[in-house]
Parts: C-alpha cells; structure tokens; sequence
RNA sequence: GGGGGCGUAGCUCAGUUGGUUAGAGUGUCGGCCUGUCACGCCGAAGGUCGCGGGUUCGAGCCCCGUCGCUCCCGCCA
C-alpha cells in the first residue's frame, strides 16, 4: 500500500465499500461524541468522513488530532446507514472506518481557522496566506484562475498565436509609469528596469517575423494600489499581430474572450460577440467615463442648450456644459435620496451640486418637480424630458461645468444611480470596445502637449500632413485620434491596445509633438527605431489584464482573491516579510548607498 | 502626498450620557455523551481595550498625537 494515500478524499463511493484504503489530509473538523469520534479529512480533491470507536486500537492516537494537522489514516471503507448519508457530501455515501493513524505534521492554535466561512482582516490573512488559500473560497478561487490560463492558453494557440518568453530585466522606458528598478553590480550607477509590459519586445518580435505572438506576460508598475489593481505585479494577455488592421485584432480577441467567458459564464449572460464598438467622445458623452458598464441602462445627454435659452432662468447653470444623468424610477425616492446625492457630490467630487428634477405626469402632461423645476417652462421641461428619454416618475440629475468636469460628474453620478437604484444586471458580463482614442492631450500644469495613451500607436491622419504639423497647429493636434482601443467588460477596463506606428519618422515626429527631441527618441527607443528601419511589418495587438478578467469571472471585487500571494495595500509581503532591508555586503556590491529620508 | 472607515480575548464582534470586577459567539484546554456532519451539554483558561500623551474624582468611551490595515483621490493601462 502506498506510504501515504490509496485514494483521495473526493473520491471515495459506494463502489468502494469493503476495499480497505488510505487517506492523507488536513483534519478539516473534529467530532467527538464521547462513545464514536468523526474526524472529516480533507485535501485539494474532497472531504471524507472518517470515524472511529473507543475501542479501536487507534482511538487513542485519532483522539489527539486536531483541527489542521495532517494524517494519513488507513481503514475499511463502509456504506452509511439510510439515516446517516450526508447528500451535501459527495462522498457522504461511505465513511472511513479508521484502524490506523499516523500523524504526519501537527499544528498550533491557528490564527486564521481553515474551517467555516467568516471574514477576516486582510493582514491576517495575508501573513497567514498558506491557511487562508487552505480555505474554500480562494482555493476555488486559484485553481480557477489555473483553469482561465489553461483555457486562455488553448484558445489562442487554436487561433494560431505562438507563445514567446521575453526578458524580466530590460532598461527602464520614459514614458508611462515609474519603473522598478535593478541594479547592476557590472556597471557601477546603471540600472536594469523591470518591464512595465513587453511592449517593444512583442514590437520586434513582429519586426523578426514571429507574425502571432501571445505571453501570460509579468508586468511590472510601481504605482499604488487600489483594489483593481495589484501592487507592483500584475499578468497581461500580450497579443501582438503582423499585417493587422484594427478590425483584424478585434476579430482575433473577441472569440478568445467570449468563448472564455461563456466557458466560465455558469449562469451569467455574456452578450454576444462582435462586441459594440464605442468611438471614446461618445463614451464620454453618454457614460461620463472611458470605460462605460454596460450594464447600466442610465444613458448621459447633453442638454447644455435647454439652459441657454432666454426663458430658463437658472443662472447657476448659464456659460456651462449641463449633463443630464436620468434616475428611472427615482421619484418614488425620498428626500434623503437626493439630498445624499448632493452631498456625495460637493464633497467627493468637489462639485457645487447636483441639481435635480422629478418628474411626474399628470393625464399625459410632464410636470417638473424640486428645488430647479421652477426656473424652466413647460416646454423646457418637455424639451429636458425628450433629451434624456424620462417619464413621468423618473428623476432628472444634472452636472453643470466645464465640459471635462461636468461630463466626470455626471459619469459617476451615474454609476451610483445604477448601483442605488439597482439597475445592474450582475448575471451578465457586457464587453465593448473604446475605439478612437485621442493621440495626444493637453496638459494644464506643464502648459504642454502630452501622449494621452501609448506613445508607440499609430495616428489617424495623412502621413504627409502628420510630418508637415508645427506647434501652431495645437487644435488639429489635439483632435488628432489614434488607432488606440480599450476592451471593456462590466466598466471594468481589461485591455488597451493600438495599431502601432512602425514608421520610424512618424514615429520621431510624434515624439516630437510631445515635446521629445528627436536625438532623446533616438536615444530612449534605439533598439525599436532601429529595427523599424529595416523592414517593419504594419502591426498592432493589444493585452488584457489575466488577473482583471478572472477578478471578473470569479465575481470578485478585489484582486488579492484571485491571487495566490498578494502584496498589501502598501506594497509589502506581509508573509515572506518584503521589501526588506538587506547587508552592506550586497549593497556594496551593487555600488549602492542608501539615503533615508529626512522626517519632517 | 491627501481624504474617509476601522483597530476591544487566538478569531469574529457587542460594550448605553464617561461610573463597580470589560461581555457574547467561536476556537483552545478539561469533563460527560454511540450517528454527528456548524454535533450537543457542563466547566476552565484566555484582555498593555493598537501605542503615547491629555482632560476628569473616574476613560474602552472625550481631546491631541502617533502607528497599522483598508477604501478612495493624486499616480497608474
């Protein structure tokens, strides 16, 4: 007989009654009736009850188990009486008679118990990772997350993309977000990046002629938390393809994403593919944000005319951009609805309000009701009613600003409507594509034009033109939109790609635009230019966050549940204890001298 | 860097306007129990109330500071 197990704990039935087996597990629970002991042993497969009798030879030995100690316990397996089958057990047919015990690892009083499904603080269960993962819910969790890379993996070998490795110690790029940086002990003062995603990599990949590529991909950002986003690491679905237009990439994801997750849907919708593709000003319209939950039925209007006509005397609102957020439903709310509302308003989102109207009809006529009806006429109201789609016992919410600002507001005053109001469908998952992103953005502070996205996208316009632009054309600039596209899902933003620019002049111009001299672009992408001047496949892809769709399809709402040993909030293993101090003897070698900073 | 929430037994939490010896559940330990599967019953141990200072006759509770965790903004595809 094997050292440690016959069987596993899920896997025992009737048909094995009468085989003597061996079972090896955690002592999940400990049953002790005076006269008969359970004990529930369970591993990875299952759950198997096992009892013994006080006069068994190993009563004494299976008496001193407790709760998480690992044993291997042999015996006869035996068919429960009628009256004792536990049907919300797959193996609750049998039961293990022990005649055996031996205790492989005992445990101490455990800080965080295996057992049960109450919640428990998140430092605990960090530091004590290995327990919680012992736990059902992120055990399910993970291996679900293997299963979605499994499945990730078929489907894009399936579509023809080859799997490549690319280097985790590369050099640290300008743009984008601040590099985590590794010091090199050969080359005094110099330093090695890791990689904020594969980008120029799976770049030259094309330009090598790989033509498919896809990698579960390591990408490294040292910026902050928050629960959609991990701490320094984080996995994408890196994709890149040769001689592709925008279309052909959508064509290659879109099966792979909704095949997944119509794979993992279990009972949840997932809207049919293709997905819809959404131009970027529009989703700021309608949505208020560039990453839109579909979900919700709330759509943003524009009625910034209503209030600039001469008899809408609503002072407030003159000069500016007013969105109207509609509230299905939400006349029936009480006062405290929309008071709420309004403080959530000023106070988060640093607005002067959130004005609102409730609508209600009387024999097939819209009257406007609150605190800004009075200031429009009938037919303003009716003009507002038709824009935003209301009816009579809906509410009108209204975000008045700068254009920007206002459209922000009114995005997440929508969101909390749907979510107040519950108007989310949470069995569905609803993806749509961003397309038409701007290539460039104006920034305020540094008086300056910036890349909005990814610097290396190729821009919709007239080559000719693009290389004959100057500084004093800003407005065509900034209205320039690029072939840049996100992949949205649930208002949850899971990828950004772009049809890449592989010209290398357009490319030194577009630098240039942003305010890079053309020696600085050639300095800082070399490797990439370089190769585009010897032949470079038109090109684009893009690379959906792993970890962000299996947040998704394990309807979680905080990544450190789908992954296996997360970093907290600061950015610290509360478990293996990083980052950590390290000897003057490594320090040396790396040419390094730690400068703490001054407190204040 | 900034804002919100939280911090009381190993764990989850309660603790009234500031008032005797800070409670419950769970876990641990001991006793009883032959059919439980969140077993049941009896008992015991277990607390620098995050830490420091202040106000007060008296602080878990009020004030100031500080630390930790978390959510958000900034930042970030």
């Amino acid at each position: 007989m094997h050292a440690y197990r016959t069987h596993n704990c899920g896997e025992l039935r009737k048909e094995h009654v009468g085989n003597t087996v061996r079972l090896s597990g955690w002592v999940n629970r400990r049953r002790d009736h005076g006269g008969l002991l359970f004990i529930d042993l369970r591993d990875h497969y299952g759950l198997t009850q096992c009892v013994v009798e006080p006069d068994a030879a190993a009563f004494a030995e299976a008496d001193r188990c407790r709760s998480e100690w690992v044993v291997t316990l042999t015996g006869k397996v035996v068919a429960r009486t009628p009256e004792t089958v536990n049907p919300d057990l797959p193996t609750g047919d049998i039961e293990l008679r022990i005649a055996e015990v031996a205790i492989q690892s005992v445990a101490q009083e455990l800080p965080l118990p295996v057992f049960g499904d109450l919640e428990y603080p998140e430092d605990t269960r960090l530091k004590y990772r290995f327990l919680d993962l012992r736990r059902e819910r992120l055990h399910r969790n993970i291996t679900l997350r293997s299963h979605v890379i499994a499945s990730i993996r078929r489907r894009m070998i399936a579509q023809g993309f080859t799997e490549f490795q690319t280097p985790i110690l590369t050099a640290s790029s300008p743009e984008g977000a601040r590099d985590f940086l590794v010091p090199s002990r050969i080359h005094p003062g110099e330093f090695y990046a890791l990689p904020q995603a594969p980008q120029q990599f799976k770049q030259l990949i094309m330009v090598a002629g790989f033509d498919r590529y896809f990698q579960i991909a390591p990408c490294f950002r040292d910026e902050d938390a928050r629960a959609d986003r991990s701490p320094g690491e984080f996995y994408q679905l890196d994709l890149e393809m040769s001689f592709a237009t925008q279309d052909d990439v959508f064509a290659a994801v879109e099966p792979v994403l909704h095949g997944l997750f119509t794979e993992f849907a279990n009972g949840r919708d997932v809207g049919p593919a293709p997905f819809p593709r959404i131009p970027y000003d529009e989703a700021m319209l309608k949505y208020g944000v560039d990453k839109p939950d579909l979900r919700n039925p709330i759509v943003i209007a524009d009625v910034s005319a209503v209030f600039a006509r001469e008899d809408v005397a609503f002072k407030a609102f003159k000069g500016k951009v007013v969105r109207a957020i509609p509230a299905p439903g939400a006349g029936a709310q009480p006062r405290s609805f929309f008071d709420k509302l309004n403080d959530w308003a000023r106070s988060e989102m640093g607005a002067a309000g959130l004005g609102y109207i409730v609508f209600e009809e009387d024999g097939g006529k819209l009257t406007g009701k609150g605190p800004i009806a009075k200031f429009i006429p009938e037919d303003g109201l009716a003009e507002l009613a038709r824009l935003s789609g209301v009816k009579g016992g809906d509410a009108l919410f209204f975000a008045a600003d700068r254009e920007a600002r206002a459209a922000a507001l009114a995005g997440q005053a929508r969101i909390r409507l749907g979510r107040e109001l519950g108007l989310i469908d949470e069995k569905k998952f609803a993806f749509c594509w961003i397309v038409d992103f701007p290539m460039y953005e104006w920034n305020e502070d540094e008086k300056k034009i910036d890349f909005s996205h990814n610097p290396f996208s190729m821009p919709q316009f007239d080559r000719e033109k693009f290389l004959a632009l100057s500084t004093a054309d800003r407005d065509t600039i900034l209205g320039l939109k690029a072939y840049q596209y996100d992949i949205v899902c649930n208002g949850i933003e899971l990828s950004s790609g772009a049809i890449r620019n592989h010209d290398p002049d357009v490319m030194l111009k577009a630098f240039e635009i942003a305010g890079y001299a053309r020696e600085e672009t050639e300095a800082r992408f070399g490797g990439m230019l370089n190769a585009f001047r010897y032949g470079a496949p038109p090109h684009g892809g893009t690379a959906p966050g792993i970890d962000r769709i299996v947040m998704l399809i394990a309807g979680e709402e905080n990544l450190r549940e789908v992954t296996m040993f997360p970093m907290n909030q600061q950015a610290q293993d509360l478990m293996m204890g990083a980052p950590s101090a390290v000897s003057a003897k490594q320090l040396r070698e790396l040419h390094i001298r730690v400068v703490m900073p001054e407190k204040a």
